[in-house]
DNA sequence: GATGTCGGCGAACACTTGTTAGCTCAAGCT
DNA sequence: AGCTTGAGCTAACAAGTGTTCGCCGACATC
């Protein structure tokens, strides 16, 4: 009977290589397996909350996400596959913020203020976006750690483009940006992961520990900008 | 014979909680519980550098380390306990390393170069301790995570404590200080980490990642230094 | 309405895991 | 010389693991 069309179905098997192709599959049932899907990655990125990648279980997440240990293998090779979405989609998010951020305007305090402002409301509202991107940047599994890497190489590339089109940018090396913007997009990790471990705390110490990063990280960002102002650029036009 | 002495064996059972006061025991008997014990130090953080602490197995160290399973119980009581330890010995060599940086005289550009090469160096020397700490720092032990935390906050007073000697701290405020040194050591582990991605590469194409980096970070501690420089400190005397 | 597709399930496989009990025997003490 | 100590071993335990198989039954297609 499918004699005649193995290599119809071979490419078939093929294509479901990438496992959730489901384009071709229309209505109901994709919305049941996509349902599935996410209960997987929520209970995953739930998870990870108080664990790392490399320790979690497949029978773990799907318990978490009450499905049967066999029914992961409809939607992931392994769990390496799925923290690599997880992966993204956290990115996906951080990389909203980071336009979010150098789509602002204003003089130089209002910028940092607002920058703050956001990393900070972001963290609340995506912390466990954040805390698993801070604990798999230089976790134990070498292709989520690339991954990341590489995305946040890219948010530098553009904050450098971004910082280029300023007036006080006048003069400066691509290279001299893609510098300054490195600083700025690790300081703004470094301030997310402070703002991460602050509410391990009565919500009271909270409120004052996030008053006192926003703080520590505004006055460095002020130095910062401080030293960029005072950069000797390249000879004048 | 011994049952008038109950509360003395007690005390010394009591004093083995600590699993290795080997003090008041002498010659070869501690001399070969010392061995197993490194034996197993060192095969825990060889085995971190692909691994993350939470998924260390007991069997698995003891594997590596010549040991049976049980024998791990002599010296840790669990996996965590030998998770400390390797982070305090870790943290022993950055705190050897800072204190380097932090002893070294000369001009900024020189401070600036010579701290950098001293964190290359002691990347390449210490590699599993430094891929160990950036790994665990926001890794999914609460107890190693606090316990790296706490040693990075002395390692900014320290820093602080050492730039408000320098003639050009005159007249910065103790928090402003602190708030410097924050920057500064956040930017050494930073470049630490950075290096330590480097030599996933051809020795060639590693020597000069590792060029690349040492160079970015120079201009970046030469931005940070710039804006000190101008920090605009309280009323001058 | 018949037929094929495929997400989800239970069961089973062959392991690995942490931890304990009880033993041996070299080292140290009296 | 005897006696105690304790590091390290083997063996065993129950519990957990990743992964595959074959089946069911709701969906989709013709």
């Amino acid at each position: 009977m499918f004699a005649d069309i193995p290599t119809l179905r071979w490419r078939k098997s093929a294509n479901s290589c990438l496992l959730n192709d489901v384009s071709h599959i229309v209505g109901v049932r994709a919305a049941q397996k996509e349902q599935s899907r996410r209960a997987l990655l929520d209970a995953g990125l739930r998870l990870l909350e108080h664990q790392n990648l490399s320790g979690l279980g497949v029978r773990e997440v799907t318990r978490a996400a009450g499905l049967s240990p066999a029914g992961f293998y409809r939607h992931f090779r392994d769990l390496d596959e799925l923290g690599v979405v997880l992966v993204t989609e956290s990115l996906q998010s951080l990389h909203l913020m980071i336009r979010k951020i150098l789509a602002e305007q204003g003089d130089a305090e209002e910028l940092i203020d607002g920058a703050i402002a956001v990393i900070a409301r972001h963290v609340r509202e995506h912390r466990a976006h954040i805390r698993f991107l801070t604990r798999e940047r230089h976790g134990g599994v070498r292709r989520v750690r690339e991954a990341i890497a590489a995305e946040l190489a890219t948010f530098t590339a553009e904050t450098a483009a971004a910082l280029g089109t300023q007036p006080q940018s006048a003069g400066w090396s691509a290279e001299d940006l893609r510098m300054l913007a490195g600083l700025y997009v690790e300081h703004l990790v470094a301030t997310a992961a402070a703002f991460l471990e602050a509410p391990d705390a009565p919500p009271a110490a909270a409120r004052a520990a996030e008053r006192r990063i926003a703080a520590l990280a505004r006055d460095q960002l002020r130095l910062i900008s401080l030293g960029r102002r005072h950069w000797p650029t390249a000879p004048r036009t």
